[in-house]
RNA sequence: UCCUCAUUAGCUCAGUUGGUUAGAGCACCUGACUGUUAAUCAGGGGGUCCUAGGUUCAAGUCCUAGAUGAGGAGCCA
């Protein structure tokens, strides 16, 4: 027998193997008991529940029961039996406890109680043994396999785009530098300037805010593409819905138009909610009694109706009808602010909203003109609590056009000579989106902070860990 | 970055109009209990009231500045 010898707690929780001897493994939540039996909540994260141990305290000895509290790791062998108890169908009746590692009671964080979200973040160390963070982490990972899923079963292609870049023309916020000069001595030109030619590049480079830009490369030659992998913005943002670091998942289609992008974006989005409600149903039914009484509701709903599209002009004009004073003035040509976002999704329509066919002069430069020369083809999902949850377009192919409004944009062209050249050299219609993998997970989990669905959150002022 | 609020025991939080020795629940320790279910019951230990100034006979409480956290806004995914 090895050391990984052992039955999953959620296996033996199946009740198979009633009468015969296992093995389990996990960490201590509870040790409760008189003085002559403990009972032992033993949980290893394979499932939300945790397995009961019995132990006679005859057998083991207050002193070695004692030992084994909460946060204590073990190795239990028992027979599985029928638990008396009403609140679990099988327990494990101890014959041996070996103590893989003690918590000292006194000092131990986790209580059994429960506690704050703010605090658990301060000991995100051990965070991921409660029932919340576990639930979570495990919901995390259906997520990211459930994508990977989605897309290879559609014949999509996982492309791995560079996480460190030598260009900052997406225009999706303030980037971290990547450099190896001695910062409190950098290599300087005649002119005083930092002379990055002798840095590790030989140029300026920074870590990605998008892999957009390579994602279309891609798809220009495999057709069907997604990226998914970490991005980050240097905003200095410090709300619930923002991280340095993130997620981001970015499918790049060759021969889909806009109208092509939103249907692929409503049914991935509804594919993983139903992936979630369908393998995720005890963690999620966890989360909903503990954190949000209408979570299993609104993923069912969202799951199954019917998303509203509608255009950016059309929206602009419900809003300016709306008996509401805005904080900000909604006008044609106006951004619109999160107080416009919600009440179209949660006031006006009271379900998900796709916005197109935005103003050009609010949009990124790669977004298709449209043929009345005002706005573009893109694509915003919002959705309910959690604002934009995607945004996307179909890119501008044509050759002329591209260049036209990189010039008005005075974006360096240099930068981005490989991008400008795939419209020169066999273009093709395509469009594609990116969804922030945590404002996902905010919406599948309930969740209220963002960084409360990443193990390790990074914002500023935070990098413990 | 801006606005608002908060910071008191390991955790969650009370603390009245500025007034004696700062409290509770949970956790922890000791004991009781023949199967518990966030076990229960009894007892015990535990405090730089965020920090630095100030006002006052007297400050956890009022004022100023700062630190940290949270919510809202902006930026966005």
């Amino acid at each position: 027998m090895t050391l990984k010898s052992r039955t999953k707690i959620v296996d033996l929780l199946k009740k198979g193997e009633v009468g015969t001897e296992v093995v389990a493994k996990g960490w201590v939540r509870t040790r409760r008991g008189n003085k002559n039996v403990a009972f032992i909540a033993l949980n290893d994260g394979s499932t939300i529940h945790n397995i009961q141990i019995v132990a006679d305290v005859a057998v083991f000895g207050d002193d070695f029961l004692k030992e084994v509290g909460t946060g204590a790791c073990i190795k239990v062998v028992g027979t599985l039996v029928e638990s008396p108890g009403a609140q679990q169908p099988v327990e494990v009746q101890a014959k041996s406890i070996e103590l893989y590692g003690k918590a000292d009671p006194a000092s131990y964080p986790l209580q059994k109680k429960g506690h704050s979200l703010e605090f658990l973040r301060e000991i995100a160390h051990l965070r991921p043994r409660t029932n919340t963070f576990s639930a979570v982490l495990r919901i995390r990972h259906a997520m990211a396999f459930a994508i990977h899923k989605y897309f290879n079963d559609k014949g999509f292609f996982y492309i791995h785009t560079p996480i460190i870049t030598g260009s900052d023309a997406e225009g999706a916020g303030e980037l971290f530098r990547v450099t190896t000069l001695d910062i409190n001595n950098p290599p300087r030109k005649e002119n005083g300037k930092v002379d990055f030619a002798e840095d590790f590049f030989g140029k300026e480079s920074k870590l990605t805010v998008s892999g957009q830009l390579e994602g279309e490369l891609a798809a220009l030659a495999l057709s069907e593409v997604y990226t998914f992998g970490p991005t980050f913005r240097a905003e200095n943002s410090n709300t619930p819905r923002h991280l340095a670091e993130f997620w981001m998942i970015e499918p790049e289609v060759a021969f889909y138009d806009i109208e092509d992008n939103m249907d692929l974006a409503e049914d991935f989005l509804k594919y993983l909610i139903r992936y979630a409600l369908e393998h995720c149903k005890d963690d999620l039914e966890f989360l909903n009694k503990m954190w949000d009484k209408e979570l299993l509701e609104r993923l069912n709903s969202v799951a199954s109706i019917s998303f509203e599209r509608l255009t950016y002009t059309k929206a602009v004009e419900i809003l300016e009808k709306a008996d509401v004073k805005w904080e900000f003035p909604v006008f044609w040509g106006a951004d619109l602010h999160s107080e416009h976002e919600r009440y179209l999704v949660e006031k006006h329509f009271k379900k998900p909203v796709i916005l197109t066919d935005y103003p050009k002069e609010i949009k990124a430069f790669y977004m298709k003109l449209n043929d009345d020369g005002k706005t573009v083809k893109a694509m915003d999902v919002l959705f309910p609590k959690i604002g934009e949850i995607i945004g996307g377009s179909q890119r501008e192919e044509n050759h002329e056009a591209i260049t036209k409004r990189i010039n008005e944009l005075e974006i360096p062209m240099e930068e981005l000579w490989w991008y400008i050249e795939t419209r020169k050299f066999g273009t093709a219609p395509h469009s594609g989106f990116g969804l922030g993998f945590e404002r996902l997970l905010l919406f599948v989990t309930g969740m209220g902070n963002i960084r409360d669905v990443i193990p390790f959150p990074r914002t500023p002022n935070s990098c413990e860990f």
